[in-house]
DNA sequence: AGAATAGTGTCTCTCAGACATTATTTG
DNA sequence: CAAATAATGTCTGAGAGACACTATTCT
């Protein structure tokens, strides 16, 4: 009879760079992976539906199960199962910072509860995997971006620089993406703005994208 | 308060061919994948060593964490959360089968409980994909084999034929077996031993071996 | 005109995939 | 010496990685 938990690594990208919710815990004195107990009708896929829902006020975002905590120390006091979602949000329409629950860097994150940072870190590791060989990147942008915007994506998740050449190549042989006929204007050139196709995404699953 | 349990996928190759384990229910009707119940002062990790030591008696084996199970109608009449493992099993010394307990061909298993149907179509998928980029092949044999030992189980997971010149060029630039000075004699020309290099097994984990 | 950003092509090298023959042992 | 299995090399095509310049727009 251990509480049964789900919590959540939510990712997005904001300027400058890849960010993580948290919440601030009612000590006041350090943070935590946003979370919920699992109802007792629920699915652990509807649990964190529904904690996304009720932590970002339902952007789209993307979820997947990452892994299941289980040690006896993990939560002092209390024996906890967390089942941790990863989901990436997209940039658009994302839900703001308050006082107690706001971005953070998640390479320098505060304190935090638990064995949370270690949970963190994995997240991390595992979604620089899956940006290799998966075309999950798209998740953390708005649904229409620039190659540049893209780029700039996985860079920041990825930490390191892309040649934009090779990476165009590579990202438009994949097909995950088509072109709009639209432009977005800024300073210099207008860049094309591209979507991803979502009848592609299934199709790349068992193909590496970045080896 | 759902009932938290550990139930393990356990594979191994048998001749002929990849096979799990499974036990007979109490009912005689249907089988299932083995586990336990977790213990109170238990790890997730920790009940699962536990509970692939009481099936198996002890063998030599690899164990993962696979994926939670958490739907409400998945067990009739009781809440059940299960965190499945992924176990593969060393072809030496391995459990004899009983009344209860057999191997079993995965890819036409007898009538499942629950979902574990679905759950053993999940764990040979990830098996197949985690035999394409890492060095896992290894953990379903004895600790030396041949080169044609080794193929024998990357095809047999796989299911499919693989060239045995491309093979062995890949599996040795991969550079995770050694040769040892031994030779294993049969019905023909004796066969080099190899075994693989544990320091290496790390090493590998990001790299692709099977595109 | 100058600043800013977008967009494009080539060469080299490594590696995957297809493919057939020789080498060593046992009975 | 026949049967069985082990071991080995080459060619071709695809794609990764390195690299620098032209194109378009805004101010």
């Amino acid at each position: 009879m251990p509480e049964v938990r789900v919590d959540l690594v939510l990712l997005s990208l904001r300027q400058p760079g890849l960010k993580v919710l948290l919440d601030l815990a009612t000590s006041g004195q350090a943070w935590a992976l946003p979370g919920c107990q699992l109802g007792n009708r629920q699915s652990l896929q509807q649990a964190a539906w529904d904690c996304l829902r009720e932590t970002t006020g339902g952007s789209q975002a993307y979820l997947e199960q990452l892994y299941t905590y289980g040690d006896p120390e993990r939560v002092a006091g209390l024996r906890t199962i967390s089942c941790v979602y990863l989901g990436l949000l997209r940039s658009d329409g994302l839900a703001q910072g308050t006082e107690t629950r706001r971005w953070h860097d998640p390479a320098h994150p505060p304190r935090l509860m638990h064995d949370h940072k270690a949970i963190l870190k994995y997240a991390l590791t595992r979604l620089r995997y899956k940006l290799e060989y998966t075309a999950v990147g798209f998740e953390l942008l708005p649904q229409t971006f620039t190659l540049t915007e893209l780029q700039g994506t996985y860079e920041a998740v990825l930490g390191e620089d892309l040649d934009k050449r090779n990476f165009r190549r590579r990202i438009l042989r994949a097909g995950v993406i088509e072109p709009m006929k639209s432009y977005r204007s800024g300073e210099g050139r207008p860049a094309r703005l591209y979507r991803y196709r979502d009848d592609a995404v299934a199709e790349v699953k068992a193909r590496r994208l970045f080896p």
